[in-house]
DNA sequence: GCATTTTGTGAAAACGTTTTATCGAGCGTG
DNA sequence: CACGCTCGATAAAACGTTTTCACAAAATGC
């Protein structure tokens, strides 16, 4: 197809129509199977699609059936580990069933969050699968709300909203991994997290929790930054060179516990024989860092995965209920943890 | 705004214009400001913006202008630190000038690689930065050029394709880093590499040439998978215990050299003193990992950038000529690397 | 003070689809 | 043979914008 000027023009339904001498109705009910349309029209269309190289116009079809088949994904840092793996996730599996996820990076800033909120909005997006980072997330929540859009949160509530969520026990994972420490008989234990938006407080309390209980002090240092490798190494450094120093570090984030690693290593400490370390996530690396971590699993891709199931079954169903997934931590034991002596 | 039903419904330019008590054009022009409109209708059709919640519609927008302002992004493997960081930096930039980016993890799965093209070409995308896997690829970026939408390949060129390209010097690192290992006095070095599917053939050929300057042997392994740990893992594991081992093992990639730390810490041998690592690309990690990594450093963070500002360049000016920018790797030398015993 | 240009506004066409309403042909039924 | 039905196909409306065109009013030039 080309243009007086010579310049390729796309062929639309209208050309496949004249080129297969049928009307564009015929066409659009070819290529949507619908409704009953004659066998050698059928193959009178295909043929004429064939020959033109036609491929619909999902902009159009978006504004005619109001209805796009992309879902809006919100993560705060896609260049973590753990995002990452979970946006990989989200995207497998929405591919899976012929939908396209608009990834969008929020970095925290609540400026960011906002305007990519107000994009999907305006980009008509079927749903949303929002992580939210707490601060100034509340307001966005409720305009995608209000736009009576399906959205399922991810490891977040909201209270007032009820809408799906897939969570993780975090307060019994913070729990878990305090447990062990405890049960190798470490008591003076320090605990680094990043700041509370991009951490669930929960997670924090299990931990807390477990310390209580054991009658040991807790020692927190919250950190306010994102979960990175840096954020870990300049915490330790600084904990590890108190006077007291711990005997061991639950870093809430692998990443945190990589860094954590090596401040360590910095200071010539032996992990797992003068410090232990337990990260938080059970990232991939996490298994490959020296000494091997342990850590708290998350179920990363169940959770990207379930995300998009429950959100599938929204759309399917509008008038369903809110659905609440909670997926399961676990506590995997590698090699940086070791009775204290 | 509802419906009779009481369900809400989203305004749309006309309701705006009916409220202001204008025409749709004028709401048109206010909302564009590309022509004069009076200062009292102005600023009654923004007040009716206002009262009304009112939110442009980017998919008629995007049918009616035929330009969507979102642009395609084909990468092979989003969970990849190297790609995920280069991923982030697209996305950051493009969101900078109001771009949204359709981020498309391919697998280096053919099929998948080619139903992403497809559905970024239905999706009238505006431009696409494509990070090719080589085998099929070709076919895939001949429909992209057939249909004139502007191109740019990251770290790959096709013979016969006269688009734009983002290339970083891998001859000159593969060279960097294998004189680095020369220097050092090594001269039994392993090589480890990715298919060569998701690795540009020419760093490897850098590292071929310094050796055989050297009249150095090669021995280079390349593995039939993507660069991760495990596959970095398993090529050292295997290489490290032959009878004559390597002293020095140049992984050309970093999440690869990592697996290749691992191997050796379960070997007992230590590096740097019983064996030299050095990687490529130089992701957050490597400088994190025990021991710091050495390593042939991709600008990652400024590729992704001069892709979308190419890309920017040449959707202002569709006849400009395609451009190459080439960024140059650096050699970092940390702590995993020593001279020959 | 008339002809001409400029300015601001609105009506309507257009973008590429899907879908509703319409219509004509074939066909058994009374 | 008129009638109602079904079936297959088409024409046309609709989705929410932008933009062209037309037009009146105001501003300008002689």
């Amino acid at each position: 197809m080309l243009t007086q000027e010579g310049r390729p023009t796309i062929p639309t339904i209208k050309d496949v129509a004249s080129e297969a001498q049928v009307s564009i109705a015929t066409v659009s009910r070819v290529l949507n199977g619908n409704r009953r349309v004659s066998p050698d029209l059928r193959t009178r269309v295909l043929a004429a699609m064939d020959r033109l190289g036609y491929q619909p116009n999902a902009i159009a079809q978006g504004l005619r059936r109001n209805a796009t088949r992309s879902v809006g994904v919100l993560i705060p840092r896609i260049h973590e580990p753990f995002f990452s793996t979970l946006a990989f996730a989200i995207e497998r599996t929405l591919f899976a069933s012929d939908y396209r996820g608009l990834l969008c990076s929020t970095e925290e800033q609540p400026g960011k969050e906002r305007a990519y909120v107000d994009m999907l909005l305006t980009q008509q997006v079927d749903a949303i699968i929002y992580f939210p980072s707490i601060t100034g997330s509340q307001p966005n929540l409720q305009r995608i709300v209000e736009r009576e859009i399906p959205v399922v949160l991810i490891e977040r509530s909201f209270a007032g909203f009820d809408v799906s969520r897939v969570l993780i026990s975090n307060f019994q994972g913070g729990y878990d991994g305090a447990q062990h420490l405890i049960g190798l008989g470490h008591t003076h234990i320090s605990v680094i997290c990043a700041n509370l938006e991009s951490m669930p407080v929960e997670r924090l309390s299990g931990v807390q929790q477990a310390l209580s209980e054991a009658r040991i002090d807790a020692d927190v240092r919250i950190m306010n930054r994102g979960s990175d490798f840096e954020t870990g190494y300049e915490a330790a450094l600084e904990m590890l060179q108190r006077p007291a120093r711990p005997t061991a570090i639950f870093a809430l984030a692998d990443s945190i516990a990589v860094g954590v690693l090596h401040a360590a290593a910095y200071l010539d400490l032996r992990v797992p024989d003068d410090l232990s370390v337990v990260g938080f996530d059970n990232i991939s690396l996490a298994a490959y860092v020296l000494p091997p971590l342990t850590t708290v699993a998350q179920p990363i891709y169940a959770i990207g995965e379930a995300a998009v199931r429950v959100l599938l079954r929204q759309l399917q169903n509008p008038d369903a209920a809110p659905e609440t997934v909670t997926l399961n931590t676990e506590l995997v034991v590698r090699q940086s943890t070791a009775p204290c002596r």
